[in-house]
DNA sequence: CTGACATCCTGACGGC
DNA sequence: TGCCGTCAGGATGTCA
């Protein structure tokens, strides 16, 4: 399930596997749940069109594209079990392809999404970002003060706020449960009642944990986007997310699971409080 | 506006 | 062994 860390490093495999590249053609599949945009839309703005840069924002891939000195984007999000595929043509169709792109190289750029929780949409003006982006902030890079004033007089559990992606972009239930545990901090805790000191430490945790993914995702990339998808992301070392009555590894302590805000949560009852 | 909850979708997994 | 029910989850929409 991609979150952050490994949106960034798909963008990243693909952006240095197809930059500089024209799309030729195009082919979607008919399910209309994967296009926000009408699959026309798409055909229309990617055929023809340069791919100038593949960047992350929040969990969506970015595909910059220009044609004729028009800018537009093609915007992909992975939802749970999205995946970029760069082949070559000879390579078998995966079931649930939705997307092919034909490279000028000769290579293809495909999207498969069994869950098909994925969305494909294109979006063409020079300030797209401010359409897509939404008003969520990016946890690498958000000032100390901002983080502390995202969570000032809400209610919701600190986890479900953690998940709220117009405050934080990019941050999943993986992380939000190591980056809690690594806080010290009980994910039921109301978010609005966290000390100074406590926001500060989960800013620090968040920014870590994604930090250190992102360097394992980093070299794996090549596995990714070649070939079959997970291959990588699932060596991290989780210390309470999937661990339910695991040890903790700090304490021994059996590691707990519960619901938060619809999502199964995991944390340490020794560690966090 | 805020928060809680259902919904989408299919593969994986557990139980019988 | 094989079938069937349950679960997983990001974003969105609905409702209180």
């Amino acid at each position: 399930m991609p979150e952050l860390p490994e949106v960034e490093t798909i963008a990243n495999g693909v952006h240095e596997r197809v930059r500089g590249q024209t799309i030729q053609s195009v082919w979607t599949s008919n399910k209309p749940q994967t296009f926000k945009s009408s699959p026309a839309q798409i055909a229309g703005t990617l055929t023809h069109s340069r791919i100038d840069r593949v960047h992350r924002v929040g969990k969506t891939i970015v595909v910059d594209l220009s044609h004729n000195n028009r800018a537009a984007q093609f915007l992909i999000h992975l939802g749970m079990t999205g995946r970029l595929l760069v082949s070559t043509p000879d390579t078998p169709i995966p079931p649930h392809t939705h997307a092919i792109l034909t490279l000028s190289s000769g290579r293809e750029l495909r999207f498969v999404d069994a869950r098909r929780f994925g969305r494909l949409s294109v979006v063409a003006s020079a300030n797209a970002e401010t359409k897509y982006a939404g008003p969520g902030q990016e946890p690498l890079t958000i000032p100390i003060e901002d983080f502390i004033a995202l969570f000032r007089k809400r209610k919701t559990p600190i986890k479900a706020a953690l998940l709220n992606q117009s405050l934080l972009h990019g941050v999943g239930n993986i992380y939000a449960d190591e980056a809690l545990f690594h806080a010290g901090i009980r994910p039921l805790r109301h978010a609005g009642r966290l000390t100074r000191a406590e926001l500060t430490r989960l800013r620090t945790a968040l920014q870590k944990v994604l930090t250190e993914a992102i360097q394992l995702g980093g070299s794996s990339v090549s596995d990714y986007v070649d070939a079959d998808g997970v291959a990588g992301f699932f060596q991290l070392h989780h210390h309470v997310y999937s661990r339910t009555g695991q040890p903790c590894r700090l304490c021994q302590t059996p590691i707990k699971r519960i619901i938060v805000g619809g999502r199964s949560t995991h944390f340490c009852p020794h560690c966090q409080h």
